[in-house]
DNA sequence: GTAGAATCTAGAGCCGACTCTAGGTCAAAC
DNA sequence: GTTTGACCTAGAGTCGGCTCTAGATTCTAC
């Protein structure tokens, strides 16, 4: 019964049927999407999956452009192993620039957030107090 | 001493100086920038630390429009504190949602690299083993 | 069989966040 | 005194990543 067609995949993954054509026109599926009656695309398991990649891989960052590069390694087949750990092992450096930037700005909100609550405090302290 | 020209605070804050007039255009500054000699624009010490502020936002992927609200919130100063922690609330849980996302990427590239490894390993065991 | 929904292609449009250009002012160094 | 370099404004251009439109075709339900 595998046989999706790109209302369905839309919904599954959460990218709308526009994006799904954008990015296969930008070369981020793996395998050609297959045809169905009248030219509609009709995706299987295997194209969600990797779909899924790609959603997390942008999720995280990466460019289209990586994804696609990535995605052509993989097309590729076996045999660039190399290459391929070249691209992930670059995205993880960004990642992880990214979470400790994370973590700066969490600490920067959380001392804010401190200082704006303690005037809350005090403000109401003083509104318990007026007369 | 204090008195920035825009090219000092530029390479300070790593911000170029079209970047610097155009996030001024856009309102992020707390304070409206001093002028010079010539109409050329006079940093202080708390036009850079401010910066730093948005700097740091920005890099945790606040959008301008949010900064210059909490720009705002600033610049009319105290008593809009439920205000400014909304804006900054709101934030967090962005960071947050978005750490999340570059964990599970993160597992995604420990996976993915752990695979192609495993092949390179395989690769070179059989190499090594070639007569 | 016909109305309405889903799909197709090709290409235009949009938005955020810069980034650069043109044309001009000014101060300091040679 | 003129050249160099930092600065000014207003506005145009760019880039990534979608998002939408137009016009045509096809499936689905009645």
């Amino acid at each position: 019964m595998s046989g999706l067609s790109i209302g369905q995949v839309a919904e599954r993954t959460g990218l709308s049927v526009h994006t799904l054509r954008f990015y296969e026109r930008e070369g981020l599926l793996a395998q050609p999407v297959r045809r169905g009656t009248a030219g509609h695309r009709v995706y299987d398991e295997g194209d969600v999956d990797w779909l899924g990649v790609c959603i997390r891989l942008r999720a995280s960052g990466m460019p289209l452009t990586d994804i696609r590069r990535y995605t052509e390694l993989v097309k590729a087949g076996q045999g660039n192993e190399v290459e391929r750990l070249e691209v992930l092992r670059e995205h993880r450096e960004r990642v992880l620039t990214q979470m400790d930037e994370l973590n700066e700005c969490l600490k920067l909100i959380t001392h804010k957030v401190a200082i704006y609550e303690g005037r809350l405090g005090l403000r109401d302290y003083a509104t318990d107090c007026a007369p």
